[in-house]
Formats: structure tokens, sequence, C-alpha cells
DNA sequence: AAAAACCTTGGAGTCACTCCAAGGTCAAGT
DNA sequence: ACTTGACCTTGGAGTGACTCCAAGGTTTTT
């Protein structure tokens, strides 16, 4: 099996392949005498599994760091366990922010009249204000009484 | 005031604000006698307003073309409203996405029971199955029958 | 026989910084 | 006067996870 058929069959590029056999994640095959590398089912299988912790967000390091451990059996579970424990509380994390940004930008969004020139736009008067430091409706101030991003 | 001033009032650091000056985000600033960067009010405003955007998750690429708009007043106000609107579009695509991702890492997750060794860890079993494409928890086939990852 | 589609390597580019080395400048303390 | 330490300068390399390119070799198809 040559580079490109293993790529496309696992949904990646020849380029990505070479990659990850370039940074250790995927044995380098052997090669046919023209120099092609040839792949067989454990490649396959192998990249089948990489591609599939990425797919959960892994990075390429946790990516490693389970594959070593199937080398060694006998190691703890508690560290695959912990891994996925600390990929979830990441994804929590980022989820969250993402919710505060979302609201930020659409309270923004709202400040847009849509038929007016770039001078009255109330977004980019929103933007400066955030830039002197005026309090502006994305990043409303829960305690003060200035919620908006009109000056003075 | 100096680069290590602006950048701390700043909450940056000077590589960045360095940064910024070579990608042409910030304009270069007057030198002082012994070489040191000079900056004035318009530098702690510009920059201000790039921390605004960057934290509204704006690409510096974004910030650039809002900039050159504030040097363009009488240009069309769609095309911020526009960028803002890319901007929530693709916040609510991550979000989207980073759900599905938790739904199957806690799926995963169940798999384990912590007490056991990797060879017998049911979230190991699980990504290899995913390798042999035989189907998985985490990433189950709505219309098909084989659910599990137990191999046959 | 020619063209298209593959393969090889090495290296550069992406994004938005971050860090480092090697050196220059300046204010405060001993 | 001297040293320490904190700042500043430049250029360049490193990050993650690829992606793209050039320049050449090989295989398959037309």
């Amino acid at each position: 099996m040559r580079i490109g058929e293993l790529a496309s069959h696992s949904g990646m590029k020849a380029d990505t392949v070479r990659y990850y056999e370039k940074t250790g994640l995927l044995p380098a095959p052997p090669r046919l005498p023209n120099g092609y590398r040839d792949y067989g089912p454990a490649h396959v299988e192998r990249l089948a599994f990489i591609r599939h912790c990425r797919t959960l967000g892994m990075s390429l390091d946790d990516v490693h760091q389970l594959l070593d451990l199937n080398t060694h059996p006998e190691a703890d579970c508690r560290v695959v366990d912990q891994l996925i424990d600390d990929q979830l509380a990441h994804i929590r994390a980022r989820i969250a922010s993402l919710h505060t940004l979302e609201r930020q930008l659409r309270t923004l969004r709202a400040q847009c009249r849509s038929d007016a020139s770039v001078r009255e736009c109330g977004i980019l008067q929103e933007l400066v204000a955030a830039a002197h430091d005026e309090g502006c409706v994305c990043h409303p101030v829960e305690s003060g009484r200035s919620r908006t991003c009109k000056r003075k």
C-alpha cells in the first residue's frame, strides 16, 4: 500500500502521514525497490488510532503517550483516565469562555444600524471607546453604573 | 513612555508590542537618543483597541481591517457588520463541535474502572477498537446495531 | 509517446506570539 | 567608583500541527 492510498483511506493527506513519520508517531515503513513507502495493515490501524484520538481533540503528544502505554500493558490505567479527565476539563473551560465571547459579540453586533457609514457605526464606536477605557457594551462592569460606550 | 510601561499598561509583553510593530499593526514610534522606543497616548489607544478586539477572538488580520476602516470613515458599515457576524458564526460552530466532543469523551471516560491495568482499560480498548473500524462508544453509528466497541 | 498522476526529499510558510542570546543603558545601593 | 539589577536593543529560533512548494523520479493512462 502506497502513501496516497493509506492517506485517503484514513482521510488525511500524504503530507500528514509523512509528518507523523518524521515526528516518530508512525513507524517508518519498509520501502519498495523504487523508494516508495510500503504500508501494511499495522500502519493502517495505528493511523486510524491516531486519527480517532485527534478527532477527540487530543494533542499529538497525548496520542504519543497512549501509544506508548499500549506497549506497557502492565502500567496503571489511571494514567489513561487522567488524560481523558484533563481533556474534558480543558474542553469545558473552552466551551465556557466561548459562551462568554458569544454573548459579548452578540451585544456588540446589536449596536449596528447597518445602513450607516463606518463613521457612525455603533460597533466601531464601541471598539474605539474600549480603547479609551470608558467601558463598553461587550465588557460591562458589573458594579459600575456607566454601562454604555457613549463618551461621558 | 518606554515599551515595558506601554506593555504592562496594556497587559501584554514587550515582545508582543514589538511583534505588532513588525507586522505593521502598530506604527513604529519615535526613538529616544539612546535608541529606546518612545510611545505616546495615540499608541496606548491603538494598542488598547487591538487588545480589545483580540479578547473578542478576532485575528490580527481582522483587527487590521478594522483599523484600516477607521481611516476610511465613508466606507459602508456593513463591512464591520459582516466581520462580527462571521466571528459569531465561527464561534457558534466551535461551541457546537466542542459540545459533541465533550459528550464523546464523557462516554469514553465512563468505560474505565480505574483500578485496572492498562491492559484491561476500557478506554484504551475503545480507542483501539476504533482503529479496527468496529464502531466505538464515542462515535456511535446512528442507524447500525453494533454500538459497542467489544469485538464481534 | 506523451500526459497525468503518483512518489521522493528538503525546506519554507502558517498564526500569534514567546523565548533566547548577546550586548547596550540607566538608576540605585554599597 | 563599582556593582547589581532592571530595563532596552536586535536578530533569530521555537511552538503545534500541519500545509505547500520546487525539483526531480516513477508509474499509469490515454
